[in-house]
Formats: structure tokens, sequence, C-alpha cells
DNA sequence: CATTGTGAACTCATTCACAGCG
DNA sequence: CGCTGTGAATGAGTTCACAATG
């Protein structure tokens, strides 16, 4: 039976790193794979793998395990990247110019459409991906025109929260935060921040504390 | 009473990022915050903040809150971010030139002293931060001799575990790993992982299911 | 009969609520 | 009086253990 609890966090970006291993699996010739195998591949324990598939469905065959095909196909249904996503990146530095030409991004369908900075030595440039460089004054208009959701901030600290502002008000419903700044938006946006100043702390207080 | 449980590894990010908000409020010159400012301002419960600061030491004063500055340095201590510690970047595509450039890493003394790839166009440049880019087998000796406590993977995902084994093998105790595969390693060595990918998938799971 | 799916037990983290104290 | 520090209560996430089953 379908559990139809709401699915923990934690359990979502599990799925996305299970999902990455089951296409190693396939790229490896594998048809099924068990709880176990998937488990130990992540890293995590088994009866977590099942039951955070036992989340969203009941995938598995017993005693065999599950299909590696098909279970990709659920889980890309599931975190909804089974279809293209718009993203937009504020701040073309170098940060910013990595992500561009990232391949990850494109290949998991989310799609560079819009590169933004208020840096007028930027602005008009070409990024290597054939992308202009707008002013960020026409943030607004270009989210909408080109049908953006995704708004990715890559500016320095000190300018993440105008920038937030800007993505919220041209109705940007997720924003993905590189800067070291806390943003601040109202609940009806989703933020996630990747911060990997706090990342290196972690590794330094357990490195003096081991 | 100083606590001695063993902190949370929540805990450890969170106080980084307290760290950065008591430095804002030091630079608009605030001596005293309260749990309950510092709390609003990471936006966090502010008995969060409390028991947060209360595994390691007794740091307020009732009645008032905390010392601006004393806290940050108690925090730093903790972390063991009040010295310089030495990294080494392996993969020196976007990424990895991106995080070369970063001014936050020096800023927070987490200095870059070395910059390693195996593609032979790279081995030998110099990078805009005046660093010779080094080729991968000589990652062993150059970890040994520069000191480097702390290996960044930027590589592409297949290239990220052998990265891992090399680093490892040169007795390196902490790895922030960047690409979105799951690298393997022994007890004796710390990893994290930052993965932009999955908390994309967590954004779009997010968009489709409200 | 190997492996899933899942309640129940457990462990870990957050929040409450208030005593303690400057 | 106001805010910290913290035990107790609650909530969330993980793991166990085993019945269910292809």
């Amino acid at each position: 039976m379908t559990n139809s609890t709401r699915i923990p966090k934690v359990t979502i970006t599990r799925l996305s790193i299970y999902y990455r291993q089951l296409e190693l699996l396939e790229f490896d010739g594998y048809r099924m794979a068990s709880s176990e195998k998937l488990a130990w591949l992540c890293q995590v324990n088994p009866a977590q793998v099942r039951k955070d598939l036992g989340y969203f469905g009941e995938f598995g065959v017993r005693g065999v395990g599950y299909d590696v095909i098909e279970l990709q196909a659920h889980i890309k249904k599931n975190l909804a990247i089974n279809r293209d996503w718009n993203v937009g990146i504020v701040g073309i530095g170098n940060l910013g110019s990595a992500l561009l030409q990232h391949q990850n991004l494109p290949i998991r369908r989310f799609k560079c459409v819009a590169a933004f900075d208020n840096d007028h030595n930027k602005i008009g440039e070409f990024t290597s991906t054939n992308l202009m460089i707008r002013d960020i004054r026409e943030l607004n208009e270009t989210v909408k025109k080109l049908n953006i959701e995704i708004g990715v901030i890559t500016t320095p600290p000190s300018a993440a929260q105008g920038v937030a502002y800007l993505l919220l008000n041209a109705r940007v419903k997720a924003v993905l935060n590189f800067s070291s700044a806390r943003i601040r938006v109202p609940e009806s946006c989703l933020v996630e921040n990747i911060d990997f100043t706090a990342k290196l702390d972690i590794l330094t207080y357990k490195l003096s504390n081991s």
C-alpha cells in the first residue's frame, strides 16, 4: 500500500542518491538490485532504502529485489526530474560561470537559460555556452519571458538578499543559494542553501576533535 | 556547566551560521546579542541557539545576552577555524578554478596551496591566483611537502573515487567532495559531500508537491 | 527461501517551559 | 525584570525484527 505520510526531506535527498547509483548499476548491466546492494553503494542501512522507497510505492519483488530501470523511472517521476526545468543564474563570477558550463545540469534536465549580472563590463558579453549576460534589471522581464522556475544565486553574500527580492518579484518559486548569507523569503518561495564554508567548518571541527 | 555530550553534527553546521551572523552584527556595531536576535537572523528557534551554545560552554549573561565579539572567539575556537588550514584542490575545471579564486576561502583561513589535474594541457599552467597546476602524480609528494590537511575533489564523478584513493594514500585526513559520486573511504578519513544536483532535486520535488 | 514491506523500538534532534541568576 | 541554561516533553528519523510473499 502506498504510504501517504509526508516524505521527510532527508528521504528526498537519498532518493536523489539512489537514482544516481541506479544509473550506474544500469550502465554496468544490472537488471535487478536488492535493497542491500543499493544500500551498500549509497552507504546507508538496507532498511532505510526500503523505508524510503516505501514512502511512495511498492516497487520491489520479494525474494528478488528492485528492477533497476523501473525504479529509476519511479524516482524520477517522484522527484519531478522527468522533465526540463529552466534555471536562471544570477552573479556571473567564477562560480556562476562554472555552473553555466557544468555538464551535470543539462544532463539532468536543468537548463541554464539566462545569466544575469550587474557589472557593466560583463553585461552584453557571451558566456562560453553562448548565453548573453543580461543586466540584472532585465531579470523580471526575462524570468517571465523564458519561463524560469528556479533562480540560482552565485553573488557575494552582501548582494544575496537583494537578488532574492528581485527573484521573488519575478515570481520565481524556488531559489538555490550558493552564497554564505542566509536569505529571507516568504513561505511561498522555496530555498536551498549550499554553503561550502560551513562544510569545511564541519571538517575542521571533526579533525580537531578526533 | 560545560556539557560534555558529543555535539550533534547539525549543531556544528549551525555554529558556522551563527558565527557569520555574529560577524555581521559586529560590523553593524552591536556589542551584545540575545539568543532571540541571533535565532531570528539565522532562522532557527531561540532555544535551539541556547542549547547549541550550551554544548560547549556558558557564554551568556542572564538578562542581557551574548557578547558578540567574545562569542565569535568561542565558536572559532570550537570549530577550529582560528588557524590556517592548507587545502589542495584536485580537478581544475570550472568549479575547481572557481574555488581557487573564491575570496571566502582565504578570508576564513582556508588556504588553497596546491592545484592538481591530470590533463597535460593544464599541467604547468598557472591559475589566476598564480598557483602552478601540478600533475596529479605529484599529489602524494606535494601533500606532504606543503602540509595539506584537506583535499577538495572537483573532478567529474567518474574520477572521484580514484582521486579519493590518491588523497588517502597521501594521508589527507579530510575530503570535501563536490562530485555527485559517493566516495568510499575508511573511517579514519572524514568526508563531506556537496551535491548541488541533489539540492536541485529537493527543489523540484517540493515545487511539484505544493 | 531470499528479500520486501512495515509496525514497533529506539536513537537523535527540537522545542517547551521554567528555575536560576545577573 | 529579562534572558540564559537546561531538564522534561515532544517530534522526527533510523534501525530492528519479522510476517508476508513472489
